[in-house]
DNA sequence: AGTAAGTTTGTAATCATTACAAATATATTA
DNA sequence: TAATATATTTGTAATGATTACAAACTTACT
C-alpha cells in the first residue's frame, strides 16, 4: 500500500517489505495484537519473517510514533496503530480488548503543576456486555 | 502494626510476619515500588527473605485486593497500597512516579454501552516540574 | 557490476518470573 | 505440653519471553 509505505516514510521509518506487512496488519486488524499474535499471523505468507524482526519492528515503531504499546496487562504488550486519543477496556472473563472514546479534558484536577504531559494511557477492566453477569 | 495486620485479616490475608513487613513497607513508602525494591529493601533486616515470598506476597496481595499493580512501563511493575481512585505519572527524564488526583466522571464517553466497569488505570507519560524543559 | 549501508534472520545469551519440594513456622488437637 | 496437621517460606531449578550478536541477505549508491 502506497499509502502506509508515505506514512512510514514521513515517520522516519524506511519501509521495508517486512515493516510495510507488519504495519499493514496492526493498522488493517485492529485487535491490538500482541507480538507473538502478529508473528504467528503473518508467518504464514512470510515463511522466512523472524520473531526478532517482529520484535524489532515493534520497537521500532514505537520509538518513531507510529504505534502505540499498550500495557493493560502484567504479561502481554499489545500493539496498536490508531493513534487517536483513546483507552482500552478489558474483560475480565472473555479477554478482549475494545476501544473506548473518552473526555480527558479536566481529568486531572491535582497533583501535576507545572509538569508536561505527553501521553495518555487509560485501561479499564471488567465485563463487557456479553459476559456481564445477570 | 496491629492496624495492619486487622487491615489484612480482614481482607483474607493471614498476617504472617513476612507478608506484614512487606505490607509495612509498601504502604509507609509511597515510592511504588517494584518487587526488586521491595526486596532489596527489606533483605537487609530479614535476611532470609527470599525473593520468591516478595513475588508470592505482591501476588496474593492484588489477588485478595489490598494492593494494586501498576503496569505503566513495559518492563516493570510497579506496586501500590493506596486503594483510592488516583493515577500515575511517570516522568520521562528522572523515572519519578507521582501520584495524581483524578476526576473520571464522565471520563468514558463511547464505546462501554452495557459494560461493567471494575477498573480504573490513568497512566501519563511527560516531565516532570524539575524536569521539564525550560 | 561493485561497493557500502541497512535490514533480516537464527541461534545463543540473558533476565525476570514461576514451579517445586524441602525446611520452617504456626495452628490444632489430644 | 507434646504431637500432629496445616500453612508459609525458602532456595534451586525450570521456564519463557526478550535481547544480543554475527552472518546472510537486500537495497541503495557510485
Amino acid at each position: 500500500m502506497e499509502k502506509y509505505s508515505n506514512f512510514l516514510l514521513s515517520n522516519g521509518v524506511k519501509p521495508s517489505v517486512q515493516r510495510l506487512r507488519i504495519y499493514e496488519f496492526i493498522h488493517t486488524n485492529r485487535i491490538h495484537p500482541t507480538i507473538e499474535m502478529i508473528y504467528s499471523n503473518l508467518s504464514h505468507e512470510m515463511p522466512t519473517l523472524s520473531k526478532t524482526t517482529v520484535y524489532n519492528t515493534l520497537k521500532l515503531f514505537v520509538s518513531k510514533g507510529v504505534a502505540k504499546a499498550i500495557n493493560i496487562e502484567d504479561t502481554e504488550i499489545r500493539y496498536d496503530a490508531d493513534l487517536s486519543t483513546h483507552g482500552h477496556f478489558k474483560c475480565k472473563s472473555c479477554g478482549g480488548l475494545f476501544d473506548v472514546m473518552l473526555k480527558i479534558d479536566n481529568l486531572v484536577i491535582e497533583g501535576l503543576d507545572n509538569f508536561k504531559i505527553e501521553e495518555y494511557q487509560v485501561n479499564l477492566k471488567g465485563y463487557c456486555n456479553v459476559c456481564k453477569p445477570n
